[in-house]
DNA sequence: AAATATCTTAGCATTCCGCTCGGATTTTGT
DNA sequence: ACAAAATCCGAGCGGAATGCTAAGATATTT
């Protein structure tokens, strides 16, 4: 039941982005940096949220990636789909094109791991990035005190 | 997010047992027979269930596996921590002995990820091969009807 | 033209998955 | 005693995915 690290990254990065969300195009490096990840795998990460339209890139010098809506308006779910594809536990309860298999409407296993994955999907779908700034507002604010 | 197929058959394997609780050891060949699952393979999923103290097996002719304890008294989520180990989608959330990174205590994505574990332990946990059980009943009398 | 970035593809070592197979051991029934 | 029916145990293995590294092509700014 475990995400690669291309979910845990991929998050890492869009909150990053999100935590520097206004402040024009930031370079990969800086994230691969501040986040610890290897900069050439993570140029691959983020080629995948680009193609999902989570972020934009602007290419050059003085170039680097944005987040392509606010962060109030980007869920994990959004992330974790991008990265790791449908959610799901098990194939036959894929949010999408899930492959039946012969008992598929005498499978009691089924209903659990579809309640598993409403779950998921639940509680991924609730959080947006503006979410977590929130946190780390409130987190920075209580260390201070 | 997908669980591997040790979690999918060793839940599968375990409803039969509870399918078939109070007839006596089941061989394996049966259960593998009934939900389409390669016997040998089964055989050392069957082990690990076996070493969690969920099932008992009975060795020698008329023998086979019955579940250790009653069905209203096994949850999925034992099934599955036996199966695949310690529920959470990332290593440093895990329920058991966590490997902390070194910013953990400002990590605001492991926030989410301990959500989201707390979500699947709830839904696993709330869930017994007797409740499915219940299920399948219904199941059945709806589908005569 | 130099510097700074993104973009794209290839490759690669390691690990895990999902098995198969062979045989040892235990127990029951004839 | 013997055969049959089962659990037990470990070795091995092909294929796929993971988590990278590396190298260069392309675009943009200064």
């Amino acid at each position: 039941m475990r995400l690669s690290t291309r979910g845990h990254y991929g998050l890492l990065a869009m909150f990053d982005l999100a935590e520097h969300y206004g402040a024009g195009p930031i370079p990969l490096k800086m994230v691969a940096e501040r986040q610890n990840i290897s900069d050439n795998y993570l140029e691959q990460l983020i080629a995948v949220l680009r193609k999902a339209g989570l972020v934009r890139s602007v290419r050059g010098s003085q170039g680097g990636y944005i987040l392509a809506r606010e962060p109030g308006s980007i869920t994990v779910g959004e992330i974790i789909r991008a990265m790791e594809g449908p959610i799901a536990p098990v194939e036959c309860v894929s949010e999408v094109e899930p492959t039946e298999c012969d008992q598929a409407d005498s499978c009691i296993t089924r209903l659990v791991w579809t309640r598993v994955r409403d779950k998921l999907v639940e509680v991924m779908d609730s959080i947006s990035l503006g979410d977590m700034l929130r946190d780390a507002e409130r987190l920075s604010v209580s260390r201070k005190a």
